[in-house]
DNA sequence: GCCGTTTTCGGCCCGACTGTTTTCAGTCG
């Protein structure tokens, strides 16, 4: 039973909320919490690190104690420290820590006070009048807690982009709306362009007093104003959207802009940085004592540090900043540079909209090229294409391409890859197509071994292009299947085909740590929108996002490349 | 517990808001 990545973070995070319970050295506490970031950003199972026999204490935040951890807990499956916590204060006290409002102190205090071990007893303790006589508590915050308890029961999840996308933006264009308020920006994971935000950060500047406070919490979706200051507020959206807004003079805009954009991991490497250069970093500027020397825009944050400026997205904690030194960094991939996309639907299967209009759509979109690519008959739920009906389509194809211009359209298929790994139409009439693309829809519950040899095995055929959707996640509803991905990766170079970056915004398939994986083993990425109607072409961008989280450069992407080009590179893979 | 272009000891990112306190501890991002 291999042990993941996830699972040894999750132990040291475990470790370190019961030290902290415990009232252990805070740093100590932080140790663990470090090593667990560590081993979430590092994008490779650690396990496979051990077995090539790394020296883990190379890894940031893992010295010689906590490699050896690692090692037990690989070994094992446990950490005796773990244990050890657990007989001074029992499983499922920590969890108390995740209630907002609720500290390794206070939860301390309703331990060793009132026995509380979980979030149940808390409840009925704070129901029965119990908490408030504890010294540090009071009736105000009792009511808080249970208020909390009671609006989160069903949060701690975090929100789809694309769903938060119109809130965020019609918030902005609200704040704007506000006498003496210069800039309005989304910070945050938002920013950073993560497929998934926890809550939305947005960042105001003025120039002297304002009202932006009393407007941003009288804004009409807000439900609940969680806290509201001079510089800080937050709220609760109807939606049970938290929205975290700051505001600080028009001078610290940059500074704030970089410390509001995270990622935490990177803002900590950062500030360790310049303290090192007698710098401290903060929200307001960056300052050498009390003389402030940079603040206004974020690239005077970067260069004060010595730092070329490093685009949010790539603002992980994941060696950005190491390849910034060395003048490394990716120049990535931008929605400009997409020449066209490569993955779409029709009515004739699922889609919403005839080939004509999703030409129009597309070209409307600034793209050259559109392959249509519906799906095959294997999956009667959509309608699929059988052969004949494919041979149509073909005809038609030809007949709009020769009347539509500005626009170049691609024959191709999304085909099943059935269970054995062969395809689900037959080469003769794969073999008339621009590009094959191979997709799993079913079986996603096959062992590693044979979802990674169906797969394998489906790239070998002699007409295979591309990959959809490689891992078959949608974000927050299924989890990817078993699959070896970094063999797919190495097959799709040794074979000259591709992966599909899905842009679909509960898809979003690659994720970024394969999207760096392709880029470093050099094989190309086509990000795809697999538009069901006219307006999915939209959903590009999110792909763009995503692939500038994976590090793709231009070069990465296969749909940058002009026709011709693409044309070439699409045959050079039929054999 | 980690880490080192001032250091193998002595540091460890930094500030805002709330509520319970009479000047600050706890919590959060």
């Amino acid at each position: 039973m291999p042990t993941h990545n996830e699972e040894i973070a999750h132990a040291f995070d475990e470790i370190a909320d019961l030290l902290e319970i415990e009232e252990a050295n805070p740093f100590r506490v932080r140790a663990y919490r470090n090593a667990a970031r560590s081993l979430r950003g590092l994008g490779q199972e650690i396990t496979e690190l051990v077995a090539n026999g790394e020296d883990l204490t190379r890894l940031p935040g893992i010295g010689k104690d906590l490699a050896a951890k690692i090692q037990e807990m690989i070994e094992t499956g446990k950490v005796r420290t773990l244990n050890e916590l657990h007989k001074e204060v029992p499983a499922g006290v920590e969890d108390l820590l995740q209630i907002p409002g609720l500290g390794p102190k206070r939860v301390k205090a309703l331990y060793h006070s009132l026995g509380i071990k979980s979030v149940k007893q808390l409840e009925q303790a704070l129901r029965a009048g119990r908490v408030r006589s504890l010294s540090g508590f009071g009736v105000g915050i009792e009511r808080n807690i249970l208020t909390v308890i009671e609006a989160h029961r069903e949060t701690e999840k975090r929100f789809l982009r694309a769903n938060v996308v119109p809130y965020a933006e019609a918030l902005v264009t609200y704040l704007k709306r506000t006498r003496g308020v210069k800039d309005v920006v989304m910070a945050g994971s938002y920013r950073r362009g993560r497929e998934t935000v926890g809550d939305l950060d947005i960042l105001v500047t003025t120039s002297g007093k304002t009202a932006t406070m009393e407007r941003f919490v009288g804004y009409d979706e807000v439900e609940e104003v969680v806290s509201k200051g001079t510089t800080r507020a937050t709220v609760i959206l109807r939606n049970g959207l938290q929205v975290d807004l700051r505001v600080v003079a028009q001078q610290s805009f940059g500074a704030a802009l970089y410390y509001f954009t995270g990622s935490k991991a990177h803002n900590i490497q950062v500030r360790r940085i310049g303290q090192q250069r007698g710098l401290k970093i903060n929200e307001y500027g960056v300052f050498r004592g009390k003389q402030r020397i940079a603040g206004k825009t974020e690239a005077s944050v970067f260069k004060s540090v010595g730092l070329p400026y490093i685009p949010p997205e790539l603002r992980q904690g994941r060696g950005e900043i190491e390849a910034a030194y060395e003048k490394r960094l990716p120049k990535l991939v931008q929605r400009a540079d997409l020449q066209g996309d490569l993955h779409c639907h029709t009515v004739a299967t699922d889609g919403h909209a005839g080939i004509r209009e999703m030409a129009l759509a597309a070209r409307q979109h600034g793209l050259k090229y559109l392959a249509i690519t519906d799906h095959s008959q294997h999956l009667t739920i959509a309608h699929g294409l059988d052969s004949s009906r494919l041979l149509k389509q073909i005809d038609e194809i030809d007949r709009l391409n020769d009347e539509l211009s500005g626009i170049t359209l691609l024959k191709g298929i999304e085909v099943d890859i059935l269970a054995d790994g062969s395809l689900d139409l037959p080469d003769q009439v794969l073999s008339r197509l621009d590009l094959v693309i191979g997709a799993v829809h079913n079986q996603f519950h096959l062992t590693r071994d044979k979802q990674t040899e169906r797969i394998l095995r489906a790239m070998d055929r002699p007409c295979f292009t591309l990959l959809a959707h490689p891992s078959g996640r949608l974000l927050q509803k299924r989890e990817a299947y078993d699959v070896d991905m970094a063999r797919i990766i190495e097959q799709a170079r040794a074979r000259g085909c591709f992966l599909e970056l899905n842009s679909q915004p509960q898809r979003l398939d690659l994720d970024e740590y394969y999207c760096r994986m392709a880029h470093d083993e050099g094989v190309m990425v086509s990000i795809n929108s697999d538009a069901h109607a006219e307006q999915n072409f939209d959903f590009l961008q999110y792909g763009i996002n995503q692939a500038r989280r994976g590090w793709l450069e231009k070069a990465d992407v296969l749909n940058t490349l002009p026709l011709r080009e693409l044309r070439a590179r699409l045959r050079s893979t039929m054999r």
